[in-house]
This record gives structure tokens, sequence and C-alpha cells, in this order.
DNA sequence: TTATAGCATTTGTGATCAAATGATCACAAA
DNA sequence: TTTGTGATCATTTGATCACAAATGCTATAA
């Protein structure tokens, strides 16, 4: 398998994919892409996303788009309109609180098995992302700042070893997608600010956890879906 | 869209695909078959279904039932092998606890959520579920009780109104698919003997919902979880 | 001016084919 | 007997094309 003779030189497709896992199809990557838009809120609500248009931006062909999406589809994360096309779902009040009742049970839930798991090693992990929160707070990236409360909250979730909560909660945070963007659009700006302190109840949190309080981690973890639920309400639509 | 001349004689294709709804493709009608026969349990775990396979099947190219299963593969109803494959997933004691663990939060909250909100008319649906299960029970068909098991759960989930637990409840059925599978083989002899009586705990649940005692009807809900996976634990492999 | 029929454009669905990949098995060498 | 190598096979992935459905627009007539 080394000095393999130059007969595969595959394609023109020179798309930066992120880490290469292993078997990386073209669709994964799409998909990949796409979920990872989704998921940090960077298509509007109800924008429509044609397998046409985005194989052109992808520089693919049309199979690998339209794979990509149906599989987003089933997740929930978009919605078929009625020709077939995918659209990002529109953000009211009453899905909001649907989503969050939700994902408090299951987090909650995840919190309670994972908490009391949790490696040294874990914790380690668990305040660096805090003290790189408080950094980026005073930078102005919001996404890497998305990206980072993501990490901290599923560090927590995957100690739980539950292969079935990790999915729920994945496809939660999946449709909370458009509601990431609300939060991106119109909080960043109190953060920069220096009005809204991200990572204050991460800091409670890692206390709580340094002082195996685990009861007290999960009423944290519900208090930070609930108040993420309360900024952003009064944002949606109507 | 009526009296459509007979251009349409598509494929040799003879499958009864349930109601149509509207705007029924050929991958959506492949997909529901697959769906239900895996939420029945009407396959072998770790069987292995190969789009061509079922391709011919169906009757059908192999373009709908590549994205039926990838649709399916999504919902984690289906597992990817390392060639690309789709296989169904295998049983374990481990995942049956982890399938109920998650299956009794959600479903308690949305008992909690729905039970309250059961119209009249609604309670009779589920009275007629019951007695008709009475009567299957001496019958033989394994099969249609579940399917009225699965009619009598969800008439109460979806009165809780909550779209985003009723989803989350499919795809936790649809997981349980295989295990579904082994209580038919295992336990619809006890029941025919008589020594199993299916109804029973959902003749409770009638009784709760009527007096309104709906904290009752939450418990009998998660217990009726627990039973199905106590007697599901001894029967997973080693 | 407005309503409607018809056309054009857009977009997805399904079929077929070529290319790539992983699995399997046989055979040879240590 | 065991291990490494190569060939073959099964199967998926991606591309392209024909077709159908939906949407929007325009022109024409009342």
């Amino acid at each position: 398998m080394i000095a393999s003779d130059t007969k595969k030189e595959n394609a023109s497709v020179d798309m930066s994919f992120g880490p290469v896992s292993s078997r990386t199809t073209i669709q994964d990557g799409v998909y990949q892409q796409l979920r990872q838009a989704l998921m940090n809120g960077q298509f509007n609500p109800a924008q429509s996303l044609t397998i046409a248009g985005l194989a052109e931006t992808f520089g693919t062909s049309n199979m690998p788009v339209r794979e990509a999406l149906r599989r987003l589809a089933a997740e929930n994360a978009l919605e078929i309109a009625s020709n077939g096309s995918a659209r990002v779902p529109v953000v009211t009040a009453a899905r909001l609180d649907d989503l969050c009742r939700a994902r408090i049970v299951v987090e909650a839930l995840a919190t309670e098995l994972g908490a009391p798991r949790l490696t040294p090693k874990d914790l380690e992990i668990l305040k660096g992302i805090v003290s790189e929160q408080k950094e980026i707070g005073r930078d102005k990236n919001i996404y890497t700042l998305i990206t980072k409360n993501q990490q901290f909250h599923f560090t927590i979730y995957r100690a739980s070893g539950s292969d079935v909560l990790i999915q729920l909660i994945e496809t939660l945070w999946l449709r909370f997608g458009p509601y990431m963007r609300m939060l991106s659009t119109h909080v960043a700006p109190l953060i920069r600010a220096g009005e809204s302190e991200p990572s204050g109840r991460h800091i409670a949190i890692v206390e709580a956890l340094e002082s195996k309080d685990f009861a007290r981690v999960r009423e944290e973890i519900i208090a930070d879906i609930s108040a993420t639920q309360e900024v952003l309400r009064p944002l949606c639509p109507e």
C-alpha cells in the first residue's frame, strides 16, 4: 500500500473538510459541514436549501448533497417543503419551550449519570474550557464561544456512558441551532459590552463538581437551560 | 390527478404501501415499510440489509432503497458497517438498560403532560384498544398485539401536544424494535398459554385516568417500561 | 382592471453506469 | 502450521441524465 503508483489522481475536488477521521466520503463531509453550520446557527430560519445550490457551493455533484440533506431532515434538523426542498425550520416561542422542556429532562439525566463519573482529567478539561471562555469573552468570535459551551456540556454528558442519551441530546442541540443564531446576533453585543458573563454558570458547575455536590450540578445544568430559554423567548417573532 | 391516463405504469411493483397520504414517493413507501418492520421487530438482530437486495425485494431501483436506508441510519435505527452496508443493531443487556432509562424519563414527561389533556373521546379510544387487546390475546397474532400496544401509548403521548417529545419517543421505540422481536418469539407462547395478561397494566392506566389520578398514570407507565425491561434482560445474549 | 389559462423555470426523484473500497479466499513461503 | 501476499468479488459511492411535479410569470380575454 506504500509506493502506490500515481494511478490515484482522484478528483478535482479540493474542499478542505475538517479532520479526516477514516473513510471520509464526500457525503460525510457535506453532512458534517451542514450539521455544524446548523448547530451553530449559521443559517437563517426559514432559509431554503436547494440540492443544486449546495452542490455548486461544495463543488460536488448532487448526490452527496442530496443524501446529506435527507439525513438532516431525518434528524428533524431540516424540514421538507411540499416540492421536496429542504428548509431551515422557523423559530417560535412555542417550539423553544417545547425543545427546552425536553432538553431539561434528558440533559438532567445525563448529568445525573455523568457527573459522578467524571475523572480528574475530565475536570481539568472542564476548567480549561472555562478559562478559555473567559479569554474569548473579551474577544469577538461568538462562534468559538458557542463551540466551547458545547464542549463543556458534552464533556459532562459523555461521562454518562450512555450512547442513547448522547444521541438524543445531539439531535436536540441540532434542532436548537436556529435559536443559537438569535443568541449570536442579539446577545453577542451584550457579552462584548461586558454586561453578560458567559462562563458564570460554568464556574459554579465546576465548583459543585469539585465538592462532589452532584445534586447541585444537576440543578445548575437545568438553570443554565432555563436561563437561555428566558433570554430567547422574548426574541422570538411576534 | 384523477383519471390519470395509464401512462403511469411505473414499475412491476405491486407492494401494498399503506394509506397513501399525499405526494407518496417510492422512497417514502420503502422507508415506511422498513420502519414499520423494524419497529415491530420483524428483522433479526445483526441482520445485514443490502441496497441491491432490498431493491430487488421491493421491485424498485437502488435509489429509493438507498435513501430509505440512510434515513433510518440517521435515526439510529440501523448501523452502518465499515463497508457502508446497513445492519440491524445487535441486542445487548447494556443497550436495553440504556434505552429503557431514556424511555422512562421521556415517556414519563409525555405522560405527565398528556394525561391531563386527554379528551373523553381519547379515553373511549383507549378503552377500545384495551378491549381489542383482550380479544387478540386469545388469538394468535403477536404483531397486531404489538401495534395495539403502540397505539395505546402514543394516544397518551400525543395528547401532550409536544412534537419534540413525540419525535424523541418514536426514535426510541424504533431502536427498541430488535428487543420487540425477542418479546415476540419468547413471550408470545406465554400469552397464548394464558400465563401473561398483556392488557393488565393498560386496564390500570385507564382506571387511573378516569379517576384523574395523573401521578398514578405516570407511575404505571414507568412500571410498564420497567416490567418489559425485566422480562427482556435475561433473554439478552450471554 | 382583474382573473385565468398556459407556458417557462426551477427543483426533486428515480434509473443507470463507472469508479473506488473493503472483504474474502486461495496460495505460497517461512 | 502459520503468516503474508495477491486476486477476485460483493457492495457502496458518486455522476449524469430523463422525467415529473410544483411554482411563478405572462399574456390574453372578460
